[in-house]
RNA sequence: UCCCCAGUAGCUCAAUGGUAGAGUAGGUGACUGUUAAUCACUUGGUUGUAGGUUCGAGCCCUACCUGGGGAGCCA
């Protein structure tokens, strides 16, 4: 008699049973016969196995039937661990049972090449596949990492609301929703403004998650939806958010370089882009240094306006690493930017671009503290002041100096796994004219 | 909103204006170490839609639809 002792094991988890009856329950990715043996190439969300199956181990009949599974069927397979060099992972399994959940035929995404229509179309499908199933795990470590990242520094998480009354900057389109009766409210573009408030309660906060913006961008480096990180720190100034920023971009990437070893491997990344990273020292140069740079160049760029995309490009590539510009025009920065003591003109605000074409990952800088001047930046920018009286508050009842910034989850994501387009850095991404599945 | 590109078998793609094809998936069979296995046979089509030019249109023209890339704006 089989004993009744199977256990079941993760599929990441085999070499510690090496020698074992175990049982993996999952889905088969695929199969592959060569007569006599069956090869079942089984996954569990946890990593990929090979069952070997010979002939006569099962009822004929079984066996038959069990070459025949179509890629993806659900099943449970016994068998006893094997070391072998053979197999990428170390082990295979000597299958003693399968017991097929559902047999499975006609499965859509095959293993060949396909377009992004059709993988979009098919996302809930296409998150099995090895790639995206690794970006996936790539992504959660990242979370998990800008969690520990602040933790470990004393700030507290302070989650900001998702219906806003009203436009946080007043420049980008927001998404329109009907809050009761006649009432209109917005789904917010950016927690910054709450964390303000919060930061003022808590002294370091940040906030984490999504966000919403209704530009019609259809390029591999915006969403409609996307998860954003927001610190804010009282008493902080433009040197610490570029001290702040870097030193959480450097424990991402370190981190993943450290945990996500497999998954950097299936996504073909280049490891030595992510370890110059990991490096850290990212040169920073003011608006105006960058601006000659780009003088040298010939990316049409005009002195006193806003980077497009060919001049980050430029900068990007020029210097082959993020490279953080800070000091800007003040005229084409946010109202609530704190103005350059040393030049009035200028905004004490920093970006972060990533180098490899990821476009900006980081953006943020310094608060205006002083009331009288947000007053007039509000006039200025044609804001209705009544909308922003809590937030003027903050300026009226122990006003402080302070800074935050914003980092974009997906382009980072996309950054450090190496993707094309931020919408596989997202399990399911909103984009325009998509929001299917 | 603007510019560029593409829509042919379930999927990935071929096809000088002249009989619509391959690979893969699906089906049938062979094979005891395969790594997207291989080999043989086989099912599968309103060429995105509507017009137009032509003896003849997958191919040329117009409009529309869908998708992709980019600009602007942003993370």
């Amino acid at each position: 008699m089989e004993s009744n002792i199977m256990i079941q094991v993760d599929v990441a988890r085999l070499k510690e049973h090496i020698g074992q009856k175990v049982t993996v329950k999952g889905w088969l990715y695929n199969c592959r016969s060569k007569g006599k043996i069956h090869f079942l190439q089984v996954r569990d969300g946890s990593g990929t196995v090979q069952g070997i199956i010979i002939k006569g181990v099962l009822p004929d009949a079984e066996f038959e039937h069990v070459g025949k599974l179509g890629q993806e069927s659900s099943l449970e397979v016994d068998g006893t661990v094997r070391e072998d060099t053979r197999s990428p992972t170390g082990v295979e399994l000597d299958v003693t049972a399968v017991r097929p959940i559902q047999d499975v035929k006609d499965y859509p995404i095959a293993l060949q090449e396909h377009g992004p229509d059709f993988l979009l179309q098919n996302r809930h499908l296409w998150l099995r596949s090895r790639k995206q199933h690794a970006v996936m795990r790539v992504r959660s470590r990242v979370e998990l990492a800008i969690r520990q990242f602040f933790d470990n520094r004393g700030f507290t998480l302070v989650d900001a609301p998702i219906f806003t009354p009203s436009a946080c900057e007043g420049t980008t389109t927001l998404f329109e929703v009907k809050y009761f009766d006649e009432d209109k409210a917005y789904l917010t573009q950016s927690g910054q403004l709450y964390m303000e408030a919060a930061a003022m309660a808590l002294g370091k906060v940040y906030c984490f998650g999504p966000v919403f913006r209704a530009e019609k961008s259809k390029t591999r480096k915006h969403l409609t939806e996307f998860w954003m990180l927001e610190p804010e720190i009282a008493y902080g100034t433009l040197e610490d958010v570029m001290d702040l920023s870097e030193a959480l971009i450097v424990h991402l990437f370190t981190e993943v370089l450290n945990t996500c070893k497999q998954e950097l491997a299936t996504l073909e990344r280049d490891l030595t882009k992510l370890e110059d990273v990991a490096r850290g020292g990212f040169p920073r140069i003011t608006y105006h240094e960058a601006s000659k740079l780009l003088a040298t160049m010939d990316t049409g760029f005009v002195h006193g306006n806003d980077f497009g995309a060919p001049d980050e490009q430029a900068l990007a590539q020029h210097f082959g690493r993020p490279v953080m510009i800070h000091r800007w025009p003040a005229e084409i920065k946010a109202f609530y930017m704190k103005r350059d003591p040393a030049d009035p003109t200028l905004a004490l605000g920093v970006d972060l671009i990533a180098p490899e074409g990821y476009g900006e990952v980081v953006g943020g800088g310094q608060r205006a503290e002083d009331l009288q001047f947000l007053l007039d930046q509000i006039k200025a920018h044609q804001l209705p002041q009544e909308a922003f009286e809590w937030y003027l508050d903050l300026r009226r009842y122990g006003t402080v100096p302070h800074a935050g910034f914003g980092l974009g989850l997906e382009r980072t994501v996309a950054w450090i796994t190496g993707r094309e387009h931020v919408r596989e850095c997202i399990p399911f991404p909103r984009m325009l004219y998509r929001i299917y599945p």
